[in-house]
RNA sequence: GGGGGCGUAGUUCAGUUGGUUAGAACGCCGGCCUGUCACGCCGGAGGUCGCGGGUUCGAGUCCCGUCGCUCCCGCCA
């Protein structure tokens, strides 16, 4: 109300109510700047007690008419400039104490606004923030429904799983020493959904995995899950862009083009670097090593793979050391410069890498999961540098993931995303003891170098489930012990099916312009994974603890 | 688990080669003011320099440890 008034209101009588913004005590005359979430509107106020006892964040309603201000008085800085309200009755409804910081007041350290989040909340920051969620949010749950998904809710508190994210534990007083775990998604229960006949499903649920916390990952979030009967990857991938166009739309934004484009992982592996490449900018890593096979230089000619990256800019020694430094950091022996190392190189090898005059090549050689992580790593750190990212939304999908890869630490074969994605058609049969090379139906949605979220078509033949259990060593005791609902579910009468799940938080960030998830999150946690209002997580007396059938290994500090 | 950054009034910050009483702005308190809108003017309060050790005649400043926050790597099926 406080912002949408306006000189066609004038002479109106009206009620207003909020906080107190600013004030301007006059002595005679007091002005305030009554704020709610739709703006502010000036108050004029003749002298009272009431009217001098005034304090920001005051919670207070006043009661007048709305006047049309003089040609002079016009604040053209206020969306409510041209008019103000002849206050005649104002009651003050609540008093503030100080406050540890002024509402809007920029540059606040997090951990300060954390704590006093209620006031934060009340900036202009976290209530588009807040409001901007609330209409994608809205958006998408209009399209499932008009693309007819059917919510249906899923236990948070479930069977744990070792595999994947660490669980939060719930212990249970009824079944002491036991314990559930929080969900770290719906996926088996929307699989199930699926064999029970709900052809498509979806959510937007909370998901909890205990982890490290970091700018896009909080120990809970929320992601729009989605489960479908009867489909191929197309259509799933339709329904995905579907729902992110309709939360571009709802909040007034331009939506990406349709379709998103497609890249094979294979190929941002090897130009970008990344499961996840920010395509926003070329700077392409290129490939060397055939042209290395033979070279003469020894940290060429050992390594299985030769990557380099050709950057428009000559570098000082000073630079080319600090990058040399994060590529250390992320796992490289060195980085070198090709003008370094040119008088190792031969005329072939020096021809092949086609660098002009003025550029600098950057050239790593390792293990070609070495090579790709750091090249990766240092296009997306030089592409900040130089300022090359252009202000553009870019969505892709990567497409044609393995489906199994190699345990870095055990060196056993497991699941890249997870053990329930099928097989590319054609390949339901593979060497159980050496699967190289199988694809999965597996897809990856990102926007802008963040992923969004992934999605598969799923196993729904038992047999191929528990061919792939069998690959990444899980016996046939084991399955039946962690899975074998799944299995016995399958062997039903499962229907083919596939789906997707897409981190809201994330999703949201990106729309409002945010850094970080925080930003979206009306109450989140710090990166040490406390929350800085309640004090949570907290002790628990001895006598609680006993009934669950727990006790401490250390005292609590 | 590892690496980087930060920590000084309520808030945001400054603080010289180590030097005497640690400053500014905003906020807060008191006073004056009928046209301000980041109101203005006058006056005032407010500090365990994160914490603990050490070096020194002397530490906000140097050293060691520790705690908190933050970014990143690992981790996130």
């Amino acid at each position: 109300m406080c912002g949408e008034l306006r000189a066609s209101d004038a002479g109106r009588r009206v009620t207003v109510a909020g906080w107190v913004d600013t004030r301007r005590d006059h002595g005679g005359l007091v002005f305030i700047d009554l704020r709610d979430h739709t703006g502010k509107i000036q108050l004029v106020l003749k002298e009272s007690d009431a009217a001098h006892e005034l304090r920001n964040e005051f919670v207070i309603q006043a009661e007048g008419e709305i006047v049309a201000r003089e040609a002079g008085a016009v604040n053209p800085n206020l969306a409510t400039g041209e008019v103000e309200i002849q206050v005649d009755e104002l009651r003050i409804l609540s008093r503030s104490t100080v406050l540890p910081f002024q509402v809007d007041e920029e540059g606040v350290d997090e951990n300060v606004r954390l704590r006093y989040r209620w006031l934060d909340m009340r900036g202009e920051r976290m209530q588009r923030n807040l409001r901007i969620t609330h209409t994608a949010v809205a958006g998408i749950r209009r399209a499932m429904d008009d693309l007819g998904f059917v919510d249906v809710w899923t236990p948070s508190m479930t069977r744990g799983t070792p595999e994947g994210a660490r669980d939060f534990l719930v212990p249970v007083r009824l079944q002491p020493g036991k314990f559930f775990a929080l969900a770290q998604s719906p996926q088996l229960f929307k699989q199930l959904c699926m064999v029970g006949g709900i052809d498509r499903y979806y959510q937007i649920c909370t998901c909890w995995r205990d982890e490290d916390l970091r700018a896009d990952r909080q120990f809970e979030f929320r992601q729009l899950d989605l489960e479908m009967a009867f489909v191929e990857q197309d259509q799933v991938l339709d329904v995905m862009e579907s729902a992110v166009v309709a939360a571009f739309e709802a909040v007034g934004k331009t939506p990406p083009a349709r379709p998103f484009p497609h890249i094979p992982y294979d190929e941002a592996m090897l130009r970008f670097g990344s499961d996840k490449p920010d395509m926003r900018f070329e700077l392409e890593i290129q490939d060397a090593t055939e042209v290395t096979r033979g070279s003469e230089f020894g940290v060429f000619k050992n390594a299985s793979c030769v990557r380099y990256l050709v950057v428009p800019k000559t570098f000082s020694r000073s630079e080319h050391e600090r990058l040399e430094g994060f590529a250390k950091e992320w796992g490289a022996k060195g980085l070198a410069m090709l003008s370094q190392i040119s008088k190792f190189l031969s005329e072939a090898e020096l021809a092949a890498f086609g660098v002009a005059e003025g550029e600098t090549a950057f050239f790593v050689a390792d293990e070609v999961e070495v090579v790709e992580k750091v090249l990766g790593l240092l296009r997306l750190e030089l592409a900040r540098d130089l300022d090359l990212i252009p202000d553009t939304e870019v969505f892709h999908w990567v497409v044609d993931f393995p489906l199994f890869k190699r345990d870095e630490e055990t060196r056993e074969w497991t699941f890249m995303h997870h053990p329930f994605t099928a097989p590319a058609p054609g390949t339901e049969a593979w060497d159980e003891s050496n699967p190289t090379g199988v694809r999965g139906q597996h897809y990856d949605l990102v926007w802008n170098g963040w992923e969004l979220g992934s999605g598969s078509i799923r196993i729904h033949q038992p047999e191929v489930q528990q061919a792939v259990f069998r690959t990444m060593g899980l016996g046939e005791e084991e399955q039946r012990d962690k899975f074998g609902f799944l299995l016995e579910a399958l062997a039903m009468g499962a229907p083919p099916h596939g789906g997707f799940a897409m981190g809201i938080d994330r999703f949201v960030a990106r729309l409002a312009g945010e850094p970080d998830i925080r930003q979206m999150n009306a109450f989140p946690k710090v990166s040490s994974g406390s929350d800085p209002l309640t004090g949570a997580p907290t002790p628990y007396p001895d006598v609680a603890l006993k009934e669950l059938g727990i006790r401490l290994v250390e005292p609590p500090a």
